[in-house]
DNA sequence: GGCATCTATTCAACAAATTGACTATGGAGG
DNA sequence: CCTCCATAGTCAATTTGTTGAATAGATGCC
């Protein structure tokens, strides 16, 4: 429904093709919005047909021809006003969290895996996120910038990115430690005791 | 895909009928799975047609009738299986973030306003957590609780679900404080000149 | 006395997302 | 030399998700 403007939104940046938006969309704006190659394809044709995009096909001569999009004055007008609406609650879906909380009929050690190589998978991302962060302030400390940029927008999303996933962290240990405690009071090999 | 596997788990706790998951789906489970009324019952109906879950009709004098579904053994076991597979990662889907991603072409005092009223929301969700965590516990300290029960899974989603509310909070404090700075810095009533 | 609201669902239509395969080319590594 | 990986997409089928309305009795509110 509003991949659409999550999409305008990421072509605030700059023009873009849909190969570079579906890494953008890995990176960046997976913390609010995710969303697949595909997805990203069609979404772009549409816009680009109610003209809140604009295509350009640049020939490449050792690779594929690629279409670079660009926000129109109507796209950027309209991603404004979609600002001013009235957004819907978060929509998360988790299933490591879903196999948590069946984690008591289930397979507590395959489960303590699940969750360590997550806990691995947010480090990789804060790590990213970090250098994005140092790369958005060019030098400059968080207040200055906060103060003088244009755009503080990319920044405030990228820190609630990084408080998630610090907060997966967290809970990440938390879980491991309760999970270990009871696999030690559990009799050896005998999980199915249902 | 896996509504069904979060169908599964919050018939963990009991017997339910569509409109008791619909509940929960609202509240506890929300903090990793939403679905809306219509998605469950159609869940249910596939569920119980394939012998994962079971239906009892219970015929209400002064009510519609109501069907109230049981796992089966077959559904706890598929259900058990489920968490030894691996977790494909997390989707978020945040219109406000979405905003605040354009907030810089858009209306900051309509953001504002969206942030405010989120972190209302979040007031109020952290509460409700609070009520259904003091009854998870029934009395015991978290230690022993942990220690002693039979499920664990669902006060551990709990506290995830408590600890991403709160850092909305912590968030959408920082966002206030930006936007407000940037406005007083702004020439008043100049939100266009772009 | 009537209208709104809550319980408890069902149906239909539509929009969006997911999966998997397919087309091409070039460079890197073994 | 051959295979894998990265670039840059497209197509089609299926599954999911969303929206809106309909049904139907009971209780509460003014």
């Amino acid at each position: 429904m509003s991949l659409k403007y999550a999409v305008l939104a990421a072509l605030l940046e700059g023009e873009a093709s849909g190969y570079d938006l579906a890494k953008v969309f890995d990176v960046s704006v997976a913390n609010f919005w995710s969303a697949t190659p595909q997805q990203l394809y069609r979404e772009l044709d549409r816009l680009a047909e109610v003209g809140l995009i604009e295509a350009r096909v640049v020939e490449q001569l050792r690779r594929p021809n690629k279409r670079l999009f660009t926000l129109t004055p109507d796209g950027r007008r309209e991603l404004g006003a979609f600002t001013a609406e009235s957004p819907r609650p978060t929509a998360i879906r988790d299933e490591l969290l879903v196999m948590i909380q069946a984690v008591d009929v289930g397979d507590p050690d395959a489960v303590r895996a699940s969750v360590e190589e997550r806990m691995e998978w947010s480090r990789a991302r804060l790590a990213r996120y970090e250098r994005l962060r140092l790369r958005l302030l060019d030098g400059r400390d968080e207040a200055d910038f906060l103060a003088e940029t244009g755009r503080v927008g990319p920044y405030l999303t990228l820190m609630r990115g990084r408080s998630f996933e610090e907060e997966n962290l967290r809970w990440g240990q938390r879980v491991l430690e309760v999970l270990e405690l009871r696999a030690a009071a559990r009799p050896v090999g005998g999980g199915d005791a249902a």
